[in-house]
DNA sequence: CAAGTACTACGTATAAATACGTAGTACTTT
DNA sequence: AAAGTACTACGTATTTATACGTAGTACTTG
């Protein structure tokens, strides 16, 4: 069975020597490359277009982060995985990590063989994330009703997302099983307790609270 | 140590004797009651409200889906962990699962060692996602309304950015000194070309592509 | 039991958005 | 010179949204 070929870019070489030490002795991973930033990643690339399988890359880097190293990775070197490792466990880091084409996503306290499970799975061209992760983005992407909306109803609330979402009067009435023309009450009461004026700024209402995504 | 109290509720017999097979050698798991539907489910947990920490149900049941019995056993039973054992991996079913309180969604395919994982997560009261879940949740996410908006004119995004801001045609035409009818044409073409079918969905791409805020 | 609230739903009317077609002017590109 | 594109604008018709009023039922609360 071929190896499986990594670079590790973070720029705490007691890091790299800790990733090298775990990976010791998993014959199918070779560690063929280290850096200490995004520059030194992406020239590195450059230079050795072939040589690596999977890029494991910390975020916060010298130079240049890892989601902007990624974005030219993925651009430039299609054929290679990026597996991001990293202590940051707040959205706007994932999901910019993961717009930006990285392929998976662990922290930094993870176990041999999440790691071990996460290197195979990207080299096997899937994607894996960090139960951690999955469980930091659903919770905010759920976070819906969470948040302080007491003034509106259950009902308006619910109105309020399905209109949110791109429906009519008409489809949020299907979908929540109601007359089209109770939706059209529920959607004036709750304009007038948010003091809102069109459908327009109902969208930025429920897309600024969580209640539509 | 404890054992942790399962109850297993799905409509084909021979899933449930699969489960109760893979836990039979791992002591620390004990299936207590099995049951074939919704109804089922939550009459037995009426009858026996402190005999279960966890319910490992299917959606698709006679009678009531696993979804709604989930959101009467949130509501009633808060200290039961509910966990999502299904094949279903569309979008709705997940989204609407954990939306009714699912603490963790895994896969009928899963294999021993997941299920005992994600079983002793919630049993620890975190959330457990099985990774395929995970990809297809945030896929869908980050997938979302994503397209580069080069194809729209500089007028374009100048209406589009002022509709999503509340404005009817009228006061857009006004605010760019244009004709109404000039703010229409312009909306309609933008429209056709990013497939927006109205206001809610013109609102919502701007503000994902940060054309308006 | 009276009052309040949430949810449901309709009547009537006007305003706005959406659909489809047409077309002139200015500017750039071939 | 011809073709293409962006910007401008209108005609006509239909659908959807917004405004305001009314009202029954179910449930909760004082």
């Amino acid at each position: 069975m071929e190896k499986i070929k990594l670079l590790l870019a973070d720029d705490h070489s007691i890091i790299r020597d800790g990733i090298k030490a775990m990976l010791k002795n998993y014959a199918e991973i070779k560690v063929v490359a280290e850096v200490s930033s995004g520059n030194e990643l992406v020239e590195y690339l450059n230079n050795n277009p072939t040589s690596i399988d999977i890029v494991l890359t910390d975020i916060s880097m010298p130079d240049m982060n890892g989601i902007e190293a990624t974005k030219i990775i993925v651009e430039k070197f299609p054929q290679i995985k990026v597996l991001a490792l990293t202590m940051h466990l707040e959205d706007a880091y994932i999901t910019n990590m993961i717009k930006a084409g990285a392929h998976g996503y662990i922290l930094k306290n993870s176990n041999i063989n999440e790691l071990i499970l996460a290197i195979k799975t990207v080299y096997n061209s899937q994607k894996y994330y960090a139960n951690e992760v999955s469980v930091s983005l659903i919770n905010n992407m759920m976070n819906k009703e969470q948040l302080p909306n007491t003034e509106l109803s259950t009902r308006e609330i619910e109105v309020l997302s399905c209109i949110a979402d791109g429906n009519t009067n008409k489809e949020a009435g299907e979908k929540l099983f109601i007359s089209p023309r109770t939706v059209e009450t529920h959607r004036r009461n709750l304009m007038d307790k948010l003091n809102l004026k069109n459908t327009a700024e109902i969208v930025r209402y429920a897309l600024k609270n969580k209640l539509s995504f």
